[in-house]
DNA sequence: GTGGTCTAGACCACC
DNA sequence: GTGGTCTAGACCACA
């Protein structure tokens, strides 16, 4: 697992867990891997998996089955989607609203900008 | 001045500062408000103004003249323009990119939101 | 069964079996649910079940006859009874005294909020 | 500071910050001490009085100002209040009519208990 | 086996 | 100076 320096390792491994669910790869009805198992997959300090786990916990997009491990909400998916949505309302396109404006691009242009990106990834 | 929580305050200034330079109101004949001014604008720790003007100054966009003040670089304007430019392509449609094909939305969806947004604002 | 999560299941269940006994419905005279029925009926591992069990009988509230089963002990109702009695007083009572005091309630209010809550249920 | 064995040590450590808002000791006004000094006052690791912080954070009990401090939020007082209140009725008050029914004390008991307790502290 | 807490100590970014 | 993150390692309660 690659990290970038930007951002906490403990969000990027809860954003990893939001991307399996949101990739249906982890469904509710299924145990997702123990904070260990995580930690060393990951190659980082168990505590560091059990934060991002917390963090999930809180927006109870995880839940905890004492002894048992964590699981993924009934509505996690939706939950997830939700957010993430709202995240990319709120920041996202008012950022890039802003952008377009300072750097005189139309949609059109951000339009082909993307397309570019899509095509050389 | 609002300051996001998810970025270093000094580099949001900066970033204000460029701002005003793209919007050419700062021209490079006339000084730029003082490291103080700019504190006690943005009710800001001095330092914190200051290090946002080192931040600059390491990029040429603004120079200082001691005992002066600082004012924006002769091609401050294209610098600042070209160096959004290249964040943009380099950071911003990526991220956008990931984000919309997560989300399922499409180009024209996003040409949408974006609409809507500046109705909006 | 809801368990609360403030507090082991193992307790849980004790405390459950000794409302049984002190609402007289397992008396000393009949054998107990086995630790399976017990750990099926409230679906938890048996061994939860077991510490359940073990930790009542610690208290010898409960006997096990080997190979037969627990029964309740045969001063089980009192001793239970002793048992909360001294909880209450040496537990509840000072935590909710300090609580009252923090949040400015009188004893008046305390009967109150009791009585509101009895009507409630 | 003794800490009860029974609950984590953050906890009591958030709960002893809220004591304090509560008796108006820290307002909003001032700066609450820093971590590293609630750490070396309660003799704990500052990691453990951290994390007291943050879980007050996230409840929006106390607020953190970039490189300055944490500080009681403007409405630090009711919030806490709510909160306590709205848990001794949803925890306390149905655990205590419990207790009393399968004791069998009545509401003037309990009067007279908290009544002793009190001359005796 | 699971997660949870705590300590110790390091290093960093920010104000 | 402030808080934030991470590691390493220990110990514990619980299922």
């Amino acid at each position: 697992m690659n990290f970038d320096s930007r951002q906490p390792i403990y969000l990027q491994i809860a954003d990893h867990v939001c991307d399996q669910i949101l990739d249906r790869k982890w469904t509710p009805e299924e145990r997702i891997p123990s904070v260990r198992e995580i930690a060393t997959l990951m190659e980082v300090n168990p505590n560091t998996a059990m934060r991002a786990f917390h963090h999930l916990q809180e927006q109870d997009i995880i839940l905890q089955q004492r002894g048992v491990g964590y699981f993924a909400a009934e509505d996690a998916y939706e939950k997830v989607k939700n957010l993430k949505r709202k995240q990319f309302m709120k920041h996202d396109i008012p950022h890039i609203a802003e952008k377009m404006q300072q750097l005189g691009y139309s949609i059109d242009d951000l339009k082909q900008l993307i397309e570019d990106q899509q095509n050389n990834s």
